[in-house]
RNA sequence: GCGGGUGUAGCUCAGUCGGUUAGAGCGCCAGAUUGUGGCUCUGGAGGUCGCCGGUUCAAUCCCGGUCACUCGCCCCA
């Protein structure tokens, strides 16, 4: 079962590097988000399964074939989290947060879907996520949309992705133009793919958008959900469209665009790219104005979008900055006692230090290179004798001395080493 | 869940038309250089040829299965 130290499939190891491309996608939408108004939380990492079995309807793919749920030891249904949105909603039920709406809040973590692992799609991922909680208003659309925007922008890949938009419309014009559709495809139900036939009960949006060719020529004759908008949705999908136009925010309307997931209403949306293979999707969401009330709690809308960090990091090739330590070479067993303190007071000012553990000079000078220290101190019993260290600079080769206590101070010229 | 490709050293890859000790570059370790790094030179360590089974006198190579990665479908972030 476990022949090598192998890591479950589809789970990656986040190596130091790896690790600062993350954190670095996460601390940009952490800081846009937050211009915006938006402030960090976070949810348990498993819930009830409920909570999104019910949420994202039973029928969806996620909820009926891609959860990674269990029974623990008290006989509960328990399931790792596939997505940010239902744990949100049912954070703002449980802490009665409907005393403080418009609720924004910004989130990042691990999120958990047992699917064939590819370029960009993995078992366990990593999600940020944006969600504002009691706003009817399309300006929330349109404020939600552009905190993505920005982030994206800020990360420098917002060129590289093309904004789609659609509306689902309220539940009214959605169940009608449901039902009409169904009727369609109903009455060419042989035509349709294996696949679409499928989706003809679980999901017929999403037949709209099939890339069978057969499926495509049907879909080309199919009712146009724009027949089924009432005019309270077309009045509301105006107004979000008014806003992003007002924003210089370049989008392109896809009729075809469908969400798998049971609770979003009127706005979907998607930022996607064509540089990552399959999985173009960066950012998505849209409004599910009917979620809470689905989960138990108040009547409340709300909407958001999450966003793929393993992606966002592939498509930026963001990278974390390189650490530029400072060197602490002592020679001599009293020069090794001196380090230690010399190494604190520098700690205590911010300044990353390295020292190696063993070595001759050569040796830590050598090791000193390859960490990318910026500097090396270096005294021995001479130095020290005469309260004196050799501060070297690595990127010039210029030497100086400097005495004991000057040693902060003259480190100043080298604050690309502190944190 | 379905179909295709790949799997040889830490990394990137070569190779064996089935045959004795499986190679390179980079990286790593050591020495040249016992108090001064990067460059150079010399030497060294490191491999169950993904795993299990089959065919064969003999398998890293052929066959089957399996695991992982990868591309597409599906789905989605």
């Amino acid at each position: 079962m476990m022949a090598k130290a192998q890591p479950v499939r589809g789970t990656h190891d986040l190596l130091p590097d790896a690790f600062g491309a993350h954190a670095e996608v996460i601390a940009t939408a952490r800081r846009v988000s937050a211009t915006y108004g938006y402030r960090e939380m976070a949810t348990p990492i498993f819930e009830f399964t409920d909570v999104f079995a019910r949420s994202m309807g039973e029928t969806s793919d996620v909820v009926s074939k891609e959860m990674y749920s269990f029974d623990d030891r008290g006989g509960e249904s328990i399931t790792l989290r596939p997505e940010y949105t239902a744990a949100i909603c049912r954070a703002f039920i449980s802490n009665g947060l409907q005393q403080s709406v418009p609720f924004r809040a910004f989130g990042a973590g691990p999120m958990f879907r047992y699917e064939r692992p590819q370029k960009g799609r993995q078992r366990q991922f990593h999600q940020i996520d944006v969600e504002i909680i009691g706003a009817p208003e399309p300006a929330a659309d349109v404020e939600v949309i552009a905190v993505g925007t920005e982030i994206l922008n800020t990360l420098d890949v917002l060129h590289k992705t093309v904004l789609n938009l659609n509306t689902l419309g309220d539940p009214e014009s959605r169940d009608a133009y449901r039902a009409a559709l169904v009727s369609y495809f109903s009455d060419h139900r042989d035509k349709l793919s294996k696949d679409s036939q499928d989706r003809l009960g679980r999901n017929p949006l999403r037949i709209l958008d099939s890339k069978d060719e057969g499926d495509r020529k049907l879909v080309a004759d199919a009712p146009l959900f724009g027949d089924y908008l009432n005019q309270q949705s077309q009045d509301f999908f105006g107004s979000v469209l008014f806003g992003l136009d007002t924003l210089s925010i370049a989008y392109e309307i896809n009729p075809r665009l469908v969400r798998g997931l049971d609770y979003y209403t009127h706005t979907a949306f998607e930022f996607v790219t064509d540089a990552l293979g399959a999985q173009g999707a960066v950012i998505a969401g849209g409004r599910y104005d009917g979620l809470i009330e689905q989960l138990g709690g108040p009547a409340t809308p709300g909407i958001g979008w999450a966003g793929g960090i393993e992606r966002l990091a592939m498509l930026s090739g963001v990278t974390a900055a390189a650490p530029q330590p400072i060197a602490l070479i002592p020679i001599g067993e009293a020069a090794e006692t001196e380090a230690l303190k010399i190494g604190q007071a520098l700690r205590r000012e911010g300044f990353i230090v390295d020292q190696a553990f063993r070595g001759n000079l050569g040796k830590r000078m050598k090791r000193a290179d390859k960490a990318g220290a910026v500097a090396a101190l270096i005294f021995g019993d001479d130095e020290l004798a005469k309260g004196l260290v050799q501060v070297r600079n690595l990127a010039t080769g210029e030497q100086t001395e400097v005495t004991l206590p000057q040693i902060t101070t003259a480190m100043a010229s080298f604050s690309g080493s502190r944190v």
